[in-house]
DNA sequence: CCATAGTCTATTAAATTGATCGACAATATT
DNA sequence: AATATTGTCGATCAATTTAATAGACTATGG
């Protein structure tokens, strides 16, 4: 099926990264762009794209920098997929957000394809539309926890 | 996120077709054509890749025409988008069938995007790989029973 | 032998994606 | 005021993918 694109992919890393700094500490393009491995023209548009959108705030200038400027446990991953990628579907048609009849189709309640994908979207909005920014976190530390707690087992045998 | 390929989709819509037709009925490229409203030369194509992947059979031909080579009960439509459009994860990563990490990542492990997206792969994977072409012309029959009697229910109105 | 219908290879056009360039504008410090 | 720092913005580019089309060829049945 289809795939993230690069550009949302960078976005999440990049506000992942902005999650952990937390909002009294500005991060530079230049730094996120190396610490997160991102391509530094191309985090500028993306994070330019997602300040027009309200999500962070800038200032330039010495001092300057990126902050979220939503509070990380208020943002979904949901909500930044679609700012970036679009609906969540795989079909227009199956869109809640936002909805496109396929011009071929006769009858849209009819539609097998369409009846599926709409299961799909579903299952994939009730996961994304209730994880947020901080819950990522939070699983990646718990994995991070996990893992060390597995090394550690390991030095006993 | 992505979109299920048109390729795809004409696919689907071919192999429902060919499912209400039963397998001693072989039918014509030029009337799915039509009937569907794919075009001739794309469905062609597509044809013949699912004829290789043994989806399809087809005689040339006088009488010739496409008939299932499975029981429309056997095939999901879980494995039909993975033979075309490739795997259900929204990223490489997140794949059963085709995982691959990606270039940039330092530990899967702990790549928040990853462990979400897993999820979404599963959710999706759950409904894809759980529904036949038997499942889903049984669904869209339902759907149009359904419609008739509420059109029958407006007559007394 | 002829009409029918599938097979196969190549090519094309358009859209999307990922990325890069360069000039510009605001901010803090000296 | 001058300077270094850092974000802003518009344009452009190359590669890939997708959707579709063209045309010559081959098997089948009557």
């Amino acid at each position: 099926m289809r795939t993230l694109s690069k550009r949302t992919q960078y976005a999440l890393r990049a506000l992942y990264a902005l999650t952990r700094r937390g909002l009294d500490k500005p991060a530079l393009i230049g730094d996120l762009s190396k610490e997160e491995d991102i391509p530094k023209k191309f985090l500028e548009q993306i994070l330019l794209s997602l300040k027009m959108k309200g999500l962070v705030d800038s200032r330039r200038g010495r001092y300057g920098g990126y902050v979220l400027a939503v509070s990380p446990d208020k943002v979904t991953v949901g909500s930044i997929i679609r700012m970036i990628d679009g609906p969540l579907a795989p079909l227009p048609c199956a869109s809640e957000s936002n909805f496109r009849k396929c011009d071929e189709c006769p009858d849209i309640r009819f539609c097998g394809t369409r009846i599926l994908m709409r299961q799909v979207r579903d299952a994939t909005a009730d996961i994304l539309d209730h994880t947020t920014l901080a819950d990522v976190c939070k699983k990646v530390d718990a994995a991070r926890l996990e893992a060390e707690q597995g090394e550690e087992l390991m030095y006993y045998i």
